[in-house]
DNA sequence: CACGGGTTTAGAATTAGTCTAAGCATAGAT
DNA sequence: ATCTATGCTTAGACTAATTCTAAACCCGTG
């Protein structure tokens, strides 16, 4: 932890300022797939004064950077994923929480076989409850 | 075509009234996956004075009696889906559109293996663009 | 120190969806 | 045939998520 924000900012193309790293800092390192409001408001914590349309047009910044992804998989709530590689998603009907599912813990096949549609990406989304043995990082 | 709609609504424990089946006889045939709003303004031109809470008020209705699904794939919009049976969706990238993918067409390999996930159902969600050949119904 | 480009800000605007309260339709009772 | 209760429909108000706007701010360069 701790990283230096600013210069992972800079090596991507994105102009660095205090509170874009305050953004960075929270969204790049979290596992929760969290929404525009539940950043805004972590990031309020340690960086009061930041208004919500800085952390908007940040996370969007950052989505078109490359260095988070955005995706809406309930309701009408965005949420981002610093886990920009492939990888699945499973959500919990409980709770809505969303945790990653490695890519190479599924395997989907006969996607050669879709005729008239060109594969360039996928991903599973599984639904489901957690087990009750004790949560983890999610 | 021409079903009717009424007996059907009735069937399922809806209620019937010249709205709902105005509402259903598009929004079960259809396989464009619309959105309310798109839902409002196709029945509008065979209904002009329906309103607009009257279509949310039925989609959801027939969403709670299993004639219907929603869900979010992009951006912020719920679509309906009249397909309520297991398959996955294809998304257009360059147009949006979604397109229905037999459940029989793909499998997905190594569910029971998600450890602290217990899986009761899941889809995939596959991207790209539709082939040249010319598109027939989605 | 002044300039200028990019950044941040508060709040207005927009959009999707829900809620409200009054009016309407109709099945059943008389 | 009329009455009535229940449920349906309606317009518009309201809410929540997000984007837009225009002014203020920051900071490196001249
Ligand atoms: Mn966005
Ligand atoms: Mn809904
Ligand atoms: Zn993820
Ligand atoms: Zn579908």
């Amino acid at each position: 932890m701790n990283r230096d924000f600013a210069g992972l900012l800079k090596e991507h193309g994105v102009q660095p300022s205090a509170q874009r790293a305050a953004v960075a800092s929270y969204v790049l390192t979290t596992a929760e797939h969290p929404t525009a409001e539940t950043v805004w408001s972590r990031v309020k914590k340690h960086f009061p004064m930041i208004s919500r349309a800085t952390v908007y047009n940040t996370l969007n910044l950052l989505t078109r950077k490359g260095l988070l992804r955005q995706f809406v998989l309930v309701d009408g709530k965005t949420v981002f994923d610093a886990n920009v590689g492939n990888h699945h998603h499973f959500i919990d009907k409980k709770t809505g929480r969303i945790y990653d599912i490695p890519w190479d813990a599924l395997e989907v096949s006969r996607l050669e076989s879709l005729g008239r549609f060109e594969v360039s990406d996928y991903h599973v989304v599984v639904r489901g409850r957690l087990k009750s043995s004790a949560r983890r990082r999610g």
